[in-house]
DNA sequence: TTGAAAGCGCTAACAA
DNA sequence: TTGTTAGCGCTTTCAA
């Protein structure tokens, strides 16, 4: 591959001019400048960004760390991550976690070796240890995390307003007649998982519903537990007669765990998900949504970074809460027919 | 953040040592080892990889450029090919297409600047003008294609046996009584939608079943095109009995189209899809699918391009063609009573 | 407006 | 076994 000196002797001036005119900025003779251009083009010249990076000690290499992308949701986060890197020049270096604090830290410490100038952060659920996160914020390398809130350091941030969407989507469920809703949640050592449970419980609380702990289950955000975890609900005593689900993967696995349990929703059993589901609106029953803005706190989280990367960090962090929409389709249409039941009731986000 | 230099005087050594501890090369006293290990640990040093590619020439960095992420099928070869370059320790700098050579070309040159070692791609449909793929090649980048072959040039490649994936699942719905089957392909300049359409071809032909041109509509491999020409194929006349959609995102367009319609599948429309269909198993109906091993995809196209950057290229090209598999489930029910079929009928693979 | 040259942090060849 | 040093391709300061 060409260097920057075989274009400055191809064009007849020294590095330095090359240099100037690559990067568009000294005043250059328009004639020498197109002599440069004109060589650049010749030798299908692409500058290397390891020299300039060494150099400049930026490498617009912009790092996200994810939980996995095979859950849909993070597809549309990612897609808002790299719009915003693109906009400002920069590439993003990926990498799926599973939830696992070690694949975290392994994929950290190799993206700092890169010397990634920023990174967007889904964190992983952990007990504390979190040396690999305050470490890299040490070494002046900026962090948004994205989603979710880890438990001990405020970080910039930018999340749904998740708390909102459970009460909302509770709301919904009670206002067309439920009163023994069940919850599968997802791991509590995630801030996420217990928002939505503490919309669920601030619901029942303003509706003046006891509250029934054998209704209340701990997941994990993957299909398994939704599925397993419905069937322990619905067959364990007293059946509940609506289910809220902390996630879509969840809400996957409630629905097949309804369908081999025979049962019919919403008829037999509502069902309610916070995200939104896969499939959902081409597929039988459709399902009442808590729609997250995916894309959006994938955008404006990267945004967030390249602004503390290209501007400083501010003295205190940047904490962005978007506000999700609920989507009420027929998985949670009244029980006793349609008449006893108006959309308007459940508008009651105010 | 501490360099080579400072672990060096904080260890009593030179660099020169240092490097060789860091790259567990030579010979180094295990006292001067230790000793130098502790230095590291004490200054969190983290080796620059940036100077390391200038030295060296190579980056530990792997692009991915695939069409997008929010189509399902792409999650899971992004992890096929993330798992494949984390274990031989490169990262994956990965960015969408959404099909559009312009986007294609943007971020391969960006990659080429960030000087990765190889990328994997899928590439966007274009009339030809693939000046940036050949240059790639020409300046030793190494290539492989993944999921899709480019029409001009012979490339590695990992991909699925289109032809056959198609042939078996229209052998499938021939078998259970179908006579009329039309189908959506994808978008014709790529050669994956090409085979998809000649296997319906093929069996139909082996069926004797003459060709008719109206029940072939050419879509795009997205939503609204299966959704529009589904509508388009029952309302146009000589309405289908079953339809088989070349991917799934035209399979849930295909499917809301059927459901807006007020029909039902697979008693009025039997349906077959190509690819995975997201959500597929927790709803109803459950879709008949020809599943693409896209984890492998992902695996060993990764692994093959690994291979090619370490021990060079090889002369000719490396083609991989993986075999899809055909997973029957109630959208092809057979029509008047399942009596008068049984699953072996459909196992007509060989 | 242009050229010359130092230096970014590392590797690797060579010397000691 | 360890140290010294040139040089990877660029940017940027300073001099001309």
């Amino acid at each position: 591959m060409a260097t920057i000196k075989e274009v400055a002797q191809r064009a007849g001036v020294s590095v330095g001019t090359v240099s100037n005119v690559l990067r568009g900025s000294a005043n250059v003779r328009p004639l020498v400048r197109e002599r440069v251009n004109r060589a650049i083009e010749s030798l299908d010249y692409h500058p290397n960004q390891i020299a300039r990076s060494l150099k400049t000690r930026q490498t617009r290499l912009l790092g996200m760390v994810i939980s996995d992308i095979t859950n849909p949701f993070f597809p549309q986060l990612a897609r808002g991550a790299e719009d915003a890197a693109l906009e400002h020049g920069y590439l993003l270096v990926a990498s799926n976690t599973d939830d696992r604090v070690e694949r975290e830290k392994r994929v950290m410490s190799v993206m700092r070796q890169q010397r990634v100038d920023g990174i967007v952060l889904v964190v992983a659920p952990s007990e504390g240890e979190c040396d690999h996160i305050s470490n890299m914020l040490q070494s002046k390398t900026p962090i948004v995390c994205l989603d979710r809130l880890p438990r001990r350091q405020r970080m910039h941030s930018v999340i749904t307003d998740a708390v909102y969407g459970a009460e909302m989507c509770m709301r919904h469920l009670i206002s067309v007649g439920h009163r023994r809703i069940g919850i599968i949640t997802g791991n509590l050592q995630l801030q996420t998982a217990e928002d939505r449970l503490d919309g669920y419980k601030n619901a029942l609380a303003a509706a003046g519903i006891s509250l029934e702990p054998a209704l209340i289950r701990t997941g994990d955000f993957r299909f398994d537990s939704g599925y397993i975890l419905t069937k322990q609900l619905v067959l364990g005593g007293k059946c509940p007669t609506a289910l809220f689900i902390s996630n879509c993967m969840m809400g996957l696995g409630a629905l097949k765990a309804i369908k081999e349990l025979g049962m019919r929703c919403p008829d037999d059993l509502a069902l309610a998900v916070f995200d939104e589901v896969p499939g959902n609106g081409s597929f039988s029953p459709e399902i009442t949504t808590v729609i997250q803005p995916a894309y959006h706190i994938g955008y404006r989280g990267t945004e967030l970074l390249i602004r503390h990367i290209e501007s400083g960090e501010p003295e205190t962090p940047v904490q962005i809460r978007l506000t999700p929409e609920l989507r009420i389709r027929e998985s949670t249409l009244p029980r006793g027919g349609a008449a006893s039941w108006h959309p308007s009731l459940a508008k009651t986000g105010d």
